[in-house]
DNA sequence: CTTCATGCGTAGATAGACTACGTGTCGGTT
DNA sequence: AACCGACACGTAGTCTATCTACGCATGAAG
């Protein structure tokens, strides 16, 4: 998949797998990976400049720690972020819902949690 | 909307409004709009690069024709622009039920035709 | 005659993800 | 011991697609 079509809800996608507990950067790239059966494979030039901008923006907050003897940086939800995770959740309903009455909002339903 | 988020998706847009017959690209814009319930409101700018776009591409041919003195330039879909939005609508598919995996995939099911 | 809706079009700005680098550790292979 | 792949972080510059802001022209309405 274009990964170019993410434009705009990969922040979403990023606040997304943080819900669920923090993570270090790699191991987003990863779980993004996982979660998608590979088909988000994204690269770390646009993972990390995207967690910045999420940190300034104060919907996570990072902390450093070391793992065998590998520096990592773990990134967790803010309230601030949970806010926008809501918002963003909200958006990407209308989108999708929008861009599908177009070219068929049929999408398959996915097996819920 | 942010019509930012249709960034790779605008094409596919585009070819779907075609599909229900030609259109001049004014008319476009119009449609779009109206089955969007407004959500949708591009501006010249972005449909006519976007439509000479498709053209290069053999996915449209264009035709003018004089309407009250008004000079329109009419787009008709191809095969090619048939095969290419099947190819878009597939695509589409795959992409909202993988963001759908992160942000809920629960789009309320709208009315099909 | 001025203004608004219709209708086409281009040039330059902007935004967001990508490619290509660069740093360093650890573990396994040769 | 040298090397290479996985782990883990990061930045600089490029690229692509949409947007903003124009410009031109006709017809109808005020």
């Amino acid at each position: 998949m274009k990964a170019q079509s993410l434009h705009g809800h990969l922040d979403a996608l990023l606040l997304a797998v943080l819900e669920q507990g923090a993570l270090h950067g790699y191991a987003i790239i990863e779980a993004l990976r996982a979660r998608s059966d590979g088909s988000l494979d994204l690269p770390t030039g646009t993972i990390y400049p995207a967690l910045r901008r999420l940190e300034r923006a104060g919907h996570v907050i990072s902390s450093w720690s070391t793992v065998n003897g590998r520096e990592r940086r773990t990134y967790e939800l803010t309230d601030s972020g949970r806010r926008a995770l809501a918002g963003e959740r909200d958006g990407w309903h209308r989108f999708s819902a929008t861009v599908g009455r177009f070219l068929g909002s049929d999408t398959p339903p996915s097996a819920p949690a």
